[in-house]
DNA sequence: AGCTAACCGAGACGGTACGTCAAGTCTTCGG
DNA sequence: CCGAAGACTTGACGTACCGTCTCGGTTAGCT
């Protein structure tokens, strides 16, 4: 039976929100953990006796605000299951969660072992349930079973990721029925 | 006439090279400002007399080191094309400047200014070649007419920027071909 | 009540000690702030947070070093109360403590407000005391009362300063009876 | 016979004048060897071709400033003497060259090598003129032959420099037969 | 008259130290 | 024992100034 004073709930939900919140707006700044801890009202050591890292808090906030947002389904029409759960990626790219994101990219390439974490954590699932939903598909004889489903599930979230990543320009709604087009039935005449 | 000592060029080269050198190298923490200075045999104010920060030097090292690498050709052949230019951008990608392109994504991450700059600098130049290819095999009517350009240039290009940010897998040589079938003709049987 | 982790009163101690020690022993070039922070076991930052640069961190360490040093008592004896009370200052200015008095006047040749607080803090409190006690023998009938007292503690001090200062000779404990009695009786035959 | 083109006087004067001014006006900043190269319209190089420092630069201007300045004569009347004498000292320690003395004194403060330079240049032929003219007195039989010379000269002098060093008061004119009379008559009733 | 050495202004360069910033740890008080 | 406050260590950043070096160009004496 654990003594003394129980864990404050409310202040670890505030310190996610908090950095979900600051990291999420994107502006400039690049929200410091003393920025999360005061927009938390929380002091830092509650914010380190908890997480690791920045990175770490960055992370969960992440994993925490994005769960449910996704679907991938499975009926009978590909082009349909993929183009909404595209959408759905979309809307979430664009909102908040789209900036956590590209903080974890950033912390990923001066650290190895969050990148391992991120792709583990966050990516892995994700790419499996897509995975498992082409590998459908190619079993339904609707797409071709000579191809590399990694390279295939990369061309189609390609676009999405790459314009979150280097921001050229910006993901839309409309924009998911076509690239599911573009991957499914080329673009060539 | 400009007066005065002569910028030393070779010093402003060993600068780039000695970035490049360290930065692509990928080992642990990213060097750091004075390791450059060390390494390249100058002193600090040297290289913040000419780029305003970290990052610049960093990025310039990026721009000089990749120059001529990813020749985009115009033959009859579009898959051709496309594949060889693919073949060098992921032999770029997983040389030294693939950790050079990581840092700069992760730079422009915390920093708005940096992520324009490197649109314009790296990104454009090289993005409206690529689309002035796909142009000309939409013209030549190798292409259907009706597609999203830039989408299409995603799906391109997504899988390999993709695999460079994230790292669940690494791109080779052999993939150019598949990624550009993908796209060209679709995955659909 | 003040919340949060007290000052380290040690490490605050331990500072203007270690500032006191490199500072005193007057070896060469003048004691870097790195310097001090590693014989004091302390980061650079913890100096900064409580002096606002090295000067200021001299200053205290001159302040506290040599605060009851150099009593001046108030008997009938005139001679032998400033004769006791110059040996004195001769001693402290003969210990490290002179290196730090000259480490700040240098100080104050360059900024007039280090200047100004010199004079507030350190110079300021001595000079009225020993302007009141020089006002004492005035009133007691032993010494003129038509002399300017200023110019004649300056005649006073001003030997053991210009010594320190210049260091064309070294004062000596022997010293402070002479100069006491050249002011006081004149050199005059 | 030197051969090549002569050396530029001007320029050599301009130095001494920029940096007497620069100095000499005394205002906060300190004056940078770059200003002082700016000010004469002289470069960097020039300076150093010359002087083996910025302190040694300081140096000579100081004993090209301030030559003919304080006379002291060898009447009869020992107080008039060194009154007249003094007056002088103040106007110059109330000039421009004033600073340029509390800059040389700065300067060895952290340099001993500067200290001896100074003290053999500067201070030795002044002293040596002052202690003949003190010598001459004692000789005559108008000052005791039992004093200190030394320790009476620095009392002498000890005044003017002690507020030229610390700045507490200003000297004036007036105040050089007071200073005079201090120390030949005493101050006691 | 041309050659060459030493000068000149300009300004980039190596080096040393300064003072700042942010991440993550440690300590104290109060609940 | 938890949480708030905030002082602490660490380590990198960017700046300032000194004294050196190099450039294009000038001004002599020597051949």
């Amino acid at each position: 039976m654990p003594r003394g004073r129980t864990r404050d709930e409310a202040a670890h939900r505030r310190i996610l929100e908090a950095t979900y919140e600051l990291i999420g707006s994107g502006d400039a700044s690049h929200a410091k953990v003393d920025d999360i801890a005061k927009a938390a009202g929380v002091a830092k050591q509650t914010i380190y006796r908890w997480w690791p890292s920045r990175t770490a808090v960055i992370f969960d906030a992440l994993l925490e605000g994005t769960v449910q947002a996704t679907p991938l389904g499975s009926s009978d029409d590909l082009r349909e299951d993929f183009t909404t759960h595209l959408q759905g990626v979309i809307r979430v790219f664009n909102s908040p969660t789209g900036q956590l994101i590209r903080e974890m990219l950033a912390a990923s390439a001066h650290d190895p072992q969050t990148a391992e974490e991120f792709r583990q954590r966050f990516w892995a699932p994700r790419r499996a349930r897509s995975k498992a939903r082409l590998q459908e598909a190619i079993d339904a004889g609707q797409v071709r079973d000579d191809i590399d489903i990694e390279l295939a599930l990369d061309a189609l979230y390609g676009p999405v990721w790459l314009r979150l990543t280097v921001g050229h320009k910006r993901s839309t709604q409309q924009q998911a029925a076509t690239i599911v087009s573009n991957i499914i039935d080329g673009i060539a005449r």
